[in-house]
DNA sequence: GACAACATACGAATCGATTCGTAAGTTGTC
DNA sequence: GACAACTTACGAATCGATTCGTATGTTGTC
């Protein structure tokens, strides 16, 4: 939380993903997962894991002879991260036409937007 | 319309949201907007836009000596392809989780998410 | 016509992200 | 111990995006 989030490239996202959902990982682990959607070299996955280490993105954990890496920034937090970039890049800030385009991007089902009625309405409990 | 719309790279999107508010623009029109952000050479502009030319992000009409650019992919359109890209690769696919975490980058004021709440009303009504 | 200002064209350097081959060390099994 | 399987380390190629220098052509003014 001292730092702020780090912007991580599609590759780390990809990564980061995997980490996120299966808890910490060996660069096996999450070759095998990544595998699963794309041809990948198992070294490819280890330097860019190696590389992420540098970054700050994960933490390694080298006790074992298989090392375990685990995220260092939280999901949420990440997704915040790259939506904000993406609002004032493409959307000069408006967030109003993001949510906006967001419902549009396929026909949302009812539920869908029912669901998010109701975030809404939380999150308007928070609002100053 | 006939083709999926492009997408663009972070330096070639700027270009095109100078475009989009600005309308068909030289390259001049174009550095100089964009020199306000970020320092940035004339060429550097140029070269983009011809690049951009080729991608078929943007038509060239040459006719007169400056010659003047348009955009061929709509502002919306744009958006929602590079928002549909991020809801993949950061969300997994699950928009509600992005609105989610759009609303909450900032605590947004509550006449912006009384403004976001008619605009879901609106989409609710056009759902199937 | 000479010159300054400005336009496009284009090759090339740079940069970050990605990819992979190869080397070298460790482990478990026979 | 020999070997197969597995691991990390690391240099290097590749790729797309970006940046800019330089060449060359056009225009307008004196």
């Amino acid at each position: 939380m001292s730092t702020a989030p780090i912007r991580p490239s599609d590759g780390e996202l990809a990564i980061l993903r995997v980490l996120w959902s299966q808890g910490p990982s060996t660069v096996r682990d999450v070759h095998t997962e990544l595998s699963k959607d794309r041809e990948m070299g198992y070294t490819t996955v280890l330097k860019l894991m190696q590389i992420m280490v540098e970054k700050g993105l994960v933490a390694r954990d080298e006790r074992a002879r298989s090392h375990t890496y685990r995220p260092l920034q939280g999901e949420a937090e990440t997704q915040r991260c790259l939506l904000k970039e993406l609002l004032q890049k493409a959307f000069a800030g408006n967030r109003r036409e993001l949510v906006l385009q967001a419902l549009e991007t396929e026909p949302a089902s009812a539920e869908e937007l029912e669901d998010i009625r109701k975030l809404l309405k939380d999150a308007k409990g928070r609002a100053r």
